[in-house]
DNA sequence: GTTGAAAGGCCCTCTGC
DNA sequence: GCAGAGGGCCTTTCAAC
């Protein structure tokens, strides 16, 4: 991992505050699995099913722990195509439209990005199709400079955020 | 999976076999909050819990639902620099020592693409110097022809496949 | 698929250390 | 902040319709 964030804190974790070793293992378990109990918490770290549980809703509470979700096979649902589109728009008002573009059940992410683009859209779609329809509805919209588009392969890894 | 897809099967569900409308509801509110008992469920479809729960078992053992996970805030954690990196490399050795780094706790995502690029990586740094040091290592590598870093400045939707 | 019931396990709180 | 015990809810499975 990396090392030397700190100068004159003597706590580890400087960003992470409230965060301590303890926390993070446990953050650890619950995000690759958050169907243990508890009890099966505390004994993998050696801790009471109740410590456990005041640490988790402490930080369900403070927002460290977003939610807990199933995670769908998208190919089992029809969702077999993957694609990340890049866009550049020219003007605020079309970052806007594209933001509300979050509410479409295709699209997974969107980000703000500096580099050789503006936006990043991860889109999971039901065919080819649907993506050309996709990228149809952008190019409609007035103020887009350019969009590219990366169908995806093949996936090797995908998981969330890691403590 | 299964192979043999039907022609002269007359059910919607084309492609996520066995997935009816029902499933697709459960699936859509457990993606969306895994909390739920199969009661509650059981009260948003009109079904009994032991029928809920027949579905949701039968899903989980043919792997609709992969599992059910913990959303961990990334920057409550430290890792407040998310970015997407493109990489092309020459030789498909080189790609295989990339699918090696899923195991960094900074790799969230790998995908092979086809366009402008060969791979795209999402990864979650703790600091500036980590996202340098990553960066650094895959320039070491032997193989490789370009890299092209976009460093996130803002996420707007971050969420799984839906149904 | 639904109802009803019954057993088991876990959650959650409270109390004491 | 952590360990131990009890009430209560939910899960899970079994019947029968």
């Amino acid at each position: 991992m990396s090392g030397k964030e700190t100068n004159d804190d003597r706590h580890p974790a400087r960003k992470g505050r409230g965060v301590d070793p303890v926390d993070r293992k446990i953050l650890g378990l619950l995000a690759e699995n958050a169907d243990r109990s508890f009890a099966e918490l505390g004994s993998l770290l050696h801790l009471s099913p109740p410590a456990v549980h005041e640490r988790v809703k402490r930080m369900k509470r403070d927002g460290t722990i977003k939610r807990t979700v199933a995670i769908i096979d998208g190919e089992k649902v029809g969702r077999d195509l993957l694609a990340f589109v890049h866009l550049e728009t020219s003007n605020w008002e079309t970052s806007r439209r594209v933001l509300g573009m979050a509410s479409l059940d295709a699209v997974e992410e969107i980000h703000t990005v500096a580099g050789d683009t503006a936006m990043i859209l991860k889109v999971r779609m039901t065919s080819p199709g649907a993506l050309e329809e996709f990228l149809g509805e952008l190019h409609q919209m007035e103020g887009f400079k350019r969009v590219k588009t990366f169908v995806v392969l093949g996936t090797y890894a995908e998981r969330g955020p890691y403590p």
